[in-house]
DNA sequence: CAGGATAGTTAGGGACCCCTAACTCTGTCA
DNA sequence: TGACAGAGTTAGGGGTCCCTAACTATCCTG
């Protein structure tokens, strides 16, 4: 017996839930319209993914209802989250990327990289901030040996 | 006028991009086949990948012909191939990854990533590169910080 | 309460990507 | 040379995801 398979959910789906998330978090559900805004998406295809969010038991919905997401479907959707703040969090503050660039980059990246490789990244991420405490920080010298390289390329492009 | 549109290749057209110059660079041409067990797909998912290269203008393809890449077909997948090196190098070099988790997490990451971060990716690559000449070896240092987390995760679990 | 604005849904269709089954082509070997 | 094996293709179909257009429900305000 089998009630609830476990199926992989596609990277779009993983959006959808990320949105409803983030957006129920904020208010008391999340509105379809916000959703659509959020994903830059039609309304019509916000629809069809609750459908498949509710079939799969992760999301509470029904015709024009408010959308909240089920207890299971909010496990799925903090780790989302929390992939998706590791990596941008990575971007920002080790690579020195800016934020929205972060922002867009972590987003797409966090559908493609397994608990192995984010673990790994939490714990870099921690590296480096215990080194800025220990007076020997990584990001910064890291950032300053960029900032070197492509100064220097960019000279060498010009000449 | 306007004779080649550049039309943002998807992932999986760049998938084969990538296995088409790998396997054109062993021997003189790639085969359908080989195509196929590379990215593990049927062989006819090959034959319409390669109408869809040979339509951007990126793939030299006939039915039953020789596969090859043309000149802007070679230097995307030189692109690709580049992006998916830099991410390898950087989960195993630096984060201390499983060289096939690695392989695979950059073949799936390498879509998602603009040049913006892959850029610094590099050259966050060459700042721990050179701090291990320097006597000050990040790449080492966070192996052992990374251990030493872990273990303790671990042994908490256990009690 | 009526009617308009806005939110949400359904219907229908397109793009992409993959599959299996059945066919055709090609090269090789007796 | 003829026939077989294996490579490659075509036909047909399914799944996902998105869109527009048109319809329906809901809410709010006069």
């Amino acid at each position: 017996m089998k009630t609830e398979s476990e199926p992989q959910l596609s990277a779009s789906l993983e959006d959808y839930l990320e949105a409803i998330f983030n957006l129920a978090g904020e208010s008391e559900g999340a509105r379809s319209k916000d959703i659509a805004e959020t994903l830059s998406v039609a309304r019509s295809s916000v629809t069809g993914a609750l459908q498949a969010l509710r079939e799969k038991g992760l999301a509470n919905y029904r015709p024009y209802g408010c959308i909240t997401l089920t207890e299971p479907g909010r496990t799925l959707a903090a780790e989302v989250v929390r992939k998706h703040n590791i990596l941008k969090s990575f971007f920002v503050n080790v690579l020195g990327v800016d934020a929205d660039v972060a922002q867009q980059a972590a987003c797409k990246a966090e559908h493609a990289l397994g608990p192995e490789i984010i673990g790994r990244l939490l714990s870099f991420i921690k590296y480096v901030t215990e080194s800025h405490r220990n007076g020997r920080d990584v990001a910064e010298e890291f950032r300053q040996f960029h900032k070197s390289r492509s100064g220097a390329k960019a000279r060498k492009a010009q000449a």
